[in-house]
DNA sequence: TATGAATGAGTTTTCATTCAT
DNA sequence: GATGAATGAAAACTCATTCAT
C-alpha cells in the first residue's frame, strides 16, 4: 500500500507557512511565488520562511509534499470502491474536478515548469511524482491486469500516460478560465466505458 | 485550411530577438527568461527588446507565434500523408520526438505556466492554442469521422484531450532528464492501432 | 608587573562562547563573525550570546580580552629568559610564528579594522592594546635602557613601532596564503643583532 | 620605472562611484561599505554599482586600484628628490602624514581585513600590494644598495618589512583617534638617520 | 540557564523599463 | 534603428536582537 502522510502538522507555524505557499502557488503561479508574496498571503514575516525552511525552494517542495499526500489519500479512498471500468471512469472524473478546485495539479504543474529555471528542483519533483505513477499503475493493474490488453500496453506505460494526461488537462484548464472543457470528456469516457470493458475483457 | 504563417522574418533584428527568446525559454524556462537573459543569449542590447516589441511579454507571445507556426506547418505536412490509424500513430510518435527536440512544446508549456503569474498573457496564449486543437480535430475527423465511435466521443473533445496529452507528456519529459519514457508509449500505441482500427470501423 | 588574567573560565558556557567567537574571528574575519556564525561554530543557540554578553560587540571584546591575556602571558614567559639582543630577536621570531598559528594577531587586526564600522568598539580596543605597548616598552627599556640609543628614540615610541610592525606583518601574512615571508626577516634580524648590539652599547 | 596610472577617469559615472566607494571605505570601514552605503555617499542609485562594476567586491578592487595608483605616483615623485638617508626619512614621514590624511592606507588595511571574510578578494589584493613592495625595494636598493648592510638584510625582505610597518602604523592610528603617535616616531628616526647613515656606509 | 520562534531592517543582486543620444 | 546609462522596485536571504517559555 502506498503511504500518504501529511508532512506538516496543521496549526503550527510551519503548517501555516506551507498553507500560504500552496495558496500563493495556486493563485500566482511559480514565477509569482516569492518569499514576499507567500508572507503577504499568510500574514507573517518573510524571514520566517528562511527560519523554518531555509530557502524558498525547500518550502515549495514541502508544499508539494503536503498537497501530494493529501490528494493521494483522497484518490486512494475514492478508487478503492470502484471495481468496474465504468465506475472507475466516473470516479476519475469526479476526482479530477476536485483536483481542479483544490489546485493540487496546478501546484504540481507550476513546479514542474519552474524546475526548468531552478534545475536543482527537478530531481526532487521527479521523486514526488513517482508515487502518482505508482498509484496509477496499481489501479491500471487491478482493472486491466488479466486482460489480453495488458500484454499490448504495459501497465507502467499506461500509468505514465494517465498522469501526463491529467497534467496536460490542468494546464489547458487555466487558459480557458471558467469554462470546463474536461467535463464533457469525462462524460463521454463514462459513456464509452461500458462498451470498452467487454472489448478489453475486464470483469463486469 | 489552417493559416500558419511565420510572423517574423528571419535574418532581421526582430527575427534574431525572437530566436533568442525561444532559445532562452527552452533553456531557462519562463521564470528564467528575463530581458537580460534573452539579450545575453542573442548577443544584443536589452533595450532592443523594448524598442521592437514594447515589453518582454509581447516578445514572448511573438516567440510563441513563431514556434507555433513552424511546428504546425511540420505537423500538417507529416499528417497529410498518413491515412490509416496505424500510420497516424506512427507519425504522431515521430513528430512528438521532433517536438521534444525542437523544444516547441516546452515553450508552450512554460508560457502556460507563466500565464498564471502574468494573467494578461492568459487569453493571448489561449488564442494561440486554439489552432492546435483545430488541427487535431481535423485529423480526428478525417480518421474517425464516419465511424460509430465519433458519435460517442465528439471529435472536438478528443482533439482537446490529445493536445492535453501532448502537453502533459512534455512536462513529464523534463523531469526524467534524458530518459525518454514516451517512446515505448508510442510504440505500444502503434502496436495497438491495427487492432483498434477495425474495432472502431475506420477505413483501412 | 603587567596583569594578565584570563577573563573567562574555560569549560563554562561563557567560555565556550568566547572560544567559538575567537575561532570564528580567525576563520571568517570580522565581517563574517555574526551571531549566527559564532553559534554555528560552537554548536549552541544564538540567543545565548545575548543572554551572556548582551551584544555581539561585547562578546568580541571579551574574546579579545581572552586571547590577549593568553598571549601576553606567553610573551612574558618567553621574553623573561632572553637577556641579550640576540636572544631577544630569536625569541621574537619564534613567538611571532606562534602568534600567527594561534591566530591572536588576526583577531586583534580584524577587530581594529572592524572598529571603523562600529565606532563604539574603538576605545575599547585601544584600551586592550595599551598593555601590549606597555609590555614592548618594558622589554625595550630592559635591553636598551641604559644605552645612548635610548635618548635618541624614546622607548615608548619604539614600543609603539614594534607593535605596529607586528600588526602589519600579520595583515600581509594573510594575503600570501601559506608562504611565510616574515621568517627570513626574523632570520636576517637574528644575524644582525650580534653586530647591532655592540653598536648600541647593550650589555652582552 | 613603476607604472602608476589612474584606472578610472574622474568626472565619469564610474569615477564618481569609485570616489564614493573610497570615501565610504575610509569613513565606515570594510564592514560598513555596503552597496547602499556607497550609493548614499555618492548620491546615486545602488543599481548603478552593479551596472558598472558587476559586484560590490569588483568595485572595491577598482577603488583600491585607484587610490594605489594615485599614492604610488605621489610617493615616486616625493622620493625621487631624496638622496641621503636623512632626506629619505624626512620624506617618508611627510608622506605618511599625507597617506593618513588621504585615507589610502586605511582603504588598503580595511580591504586586507575584509579579505578574510571574502576569500576571493585575497589574491586580488595581494597582487595590488606587490607594486608597493616593489617600490619600497627600489628605494631601499638605491640607498643601501652598495653598503655592507645590504648583504645582511636582503632588500626585498626589508621592503616587505617597511610596507608591513606602514600598514600596522595605520591600523593603530585609528584607535588613538586624533592623537598622532607616529609623528614623534618619524621625528626620532629623522634624528637617528645622520648617525645611522655613516654606520651603514651610505653615501652622504 | 537555555532555547526556539519571531521580527524589522539590513544585505547583494536582478528585474522590466525608460531615455537621451 | 540601436545603445549605454540610469532607476525604483523587487528578488532571495541574513542581520542583531527580543521574548515567551
Amino acid at each position: 500500500m502506498l503511504k500518504a502522510t501529511a508532512q506538516t502538522a496543521p496549526g503550527t507555524t510551519k503548517g501555516r507557512i506551507v498553507e500560504a505557499a500552496l495558496e500563493t502557488l495556486k493563485r500566482e503561479g511559480f514565477a509569482g511565488t516569492s518569499a514576499r508574496a507567500i508572507a503577504a498571503t499568510g500574514g507573517f514575516n518573510q524571514a520566517l520562511i528562511f527560519y523554518h525552511f531555509g530557502s524558498v525552494g525547500a518550502l515549495l517542495l514541502a508544499a508539494l509534499d503536503e498537497t501530494s499526500a493529501r490528494r493521494l489519500e483522497a484518490y486512494q479512498a475514492a478508487v478503492a470502491e470502484a471495481t468496474s471500468l465504468e465506475e472507475l471512469v466516473g470516479v476519475a472524473g469526479r476526482i479530477y474536478q476536485e483536483d481542479l478546485a483544490s489546485g493540487h495539479v496546478t501546484v504540481l504543474s507550476e513546479m514542474i515548469a519552474g524546475s526548468l529555471a531552478h534545475p536543482d528542483l527537478g530531481p526532487e519533483i521527479a521523486a514526488r511524482i513517482e508515487p502518482w505513477v505508482d498509484f496509477a499503475e496499481q489501479v491500471v493493474t487491478r482493472v486491466l491486469g488479466e486482460t489480453p490488453f495488458a500484454s499490448l500496453l504495459p501497465s507502467r506505460d499506461l500509468a505514465y500516460a494517465i498522469v501526463a494526461f491529467y497534467l496536460g488537462l490542468e494546464q489547458l484548464s487555466h487558459l480557458n478560465g471558467g469554462t470546463n472543457r474536461a467535463a464533457p470528456l469525462f462524460a463521454a469516457a463514462a459513456g464509452l466505458a461500458p462498451l470498452l470493458g467487454p472489448l478489453l475483457g475486464t470483469k463486469q
